[in-house]
DNA sequence: GTCTATAGATCGATAGAC
DNA sequence: GTCTATCGATCTATAGAC
């Protein structure tokens, strides 16, 4: 692997266990061996990294994602996996989405990379209104809720919910707690 | 009002709406006018500062669960003002529950300050889990859920996640859209 | 591409006068 | 309780040799 990815690889790891703020570039430097000057090379400036990582973890998200639509059997089966790659991204609940860390550090952060939180959003929004509408149709998601959108950004917020939870209670269990309740609704599909 | 409060209201501020490792003692020290040297004084270490910030912020959200359980008519009107509360603590969009903001920082957070948040979620969770349960006994709160907590956990998850949401949109509406489902299954009662 | 060396700012914290 | 003054650490970033 180039130096590049394993500065990425090193940054998002720092980022999403210990927060945005808690990663620098002597972290960086004596976590894969290079100066801190060599970083440089690669970012001129934070800021561009923060943007990089962004970048990077939005695509393999979507990758993600859009793998999910076209394996699985049915809408409800969609959504299982949705809720899998949540909580597999949370490796003994260590990590939290990068996106979530991201949200909560100083807005000072550069257009460019409120930008990747903006668009991170809209994808799974998106992503999740098409799988409830499908959920309609295939008849394997039947929730009480008609609209799309307020499902969708409810599932949203609720996984996200659910990793600050884990997070702070350390264990896993709590995001299958917090789930439950949601997973029980596509146990037929 | 004292300096202290003044310095816990200034410290809090910053805190939910720019996360925890953006205020510093010259940030405070700009902010109520005395220099930074003096608030070592009232807060010998930025740890000390974050703890009783944390305390006070239970204390009060606390109080204010108290009051709704006491005042309100029945358990969905209790929930409703569960949602009211996290929504108005948005103020505009530009602060988060302190404890969510908290909860992404470094975990070289003191035990002290860990434990808040700990506390403050298991508080939360106990005076859900009760809600729900008189919502199935005054019958104001119809879920296909039966278990109250699973309803509990998914609940908190689901108004903290709305509130990383709500951060990275800016705009309050967001909050509305993500709690819209859950809010229609309160109405009746 | 990586290095040494360093600049300039900011951080939390302390000593001691008033 | 608040002040001036200062310490040592850490931060992002740059200049220039190799």
């Amino acid at each position: 692997m180039d130096t590049r990815d394993r500065l990425l690889d090193s940054a998002e790891a720092i980022c999403r266990s210990q927060g945005f703020d808690a990663f620098s570039y002597a972290h960086l430097s004596a976590d894969i061996g290079i100066r801190k000057a060599s970083i440089h090379y690669h970012f001129p400036t934070k800021d561009d990294l923060a943007v990089a990582m962004m970048e990077r973890y939005c695509a393999r998200f979507q990758d993600r994602l859009q793998t999910l639509s076209t394996t699985s059997e049915n809408a409800a089966a969609r959504l299982r996996g949705y809720l899998d790659l949540y909580r597999e991204a949370l490796s003994q609940g260590e990590q939290i989405c990068l996106c979530v860390a991201m949200s909560l550090s100083r807005p000072s952060l550069s257009e460019g990379a409120q930008g990747m939180m903006t668009a991170f959003h809209q994808n799974s929004i998106e992503w999740l209104i098409a799988a409830f509408e499908a959920g309609e149709q295939d008849g394997s998601v039947s929730t009480k809720e008609r609209d799309p959108r307020a499902k969708a950004m409810a599932t949203l917020a609720l996984v996200e919910g659910a990793h600050i939870l884990t997070r702070v209670s350390g264990t896993i269990e709590t995001f299958d707690d917090a789930v439950r309740s949601f997973r029980r609704q596509l146990d037929k599909g």
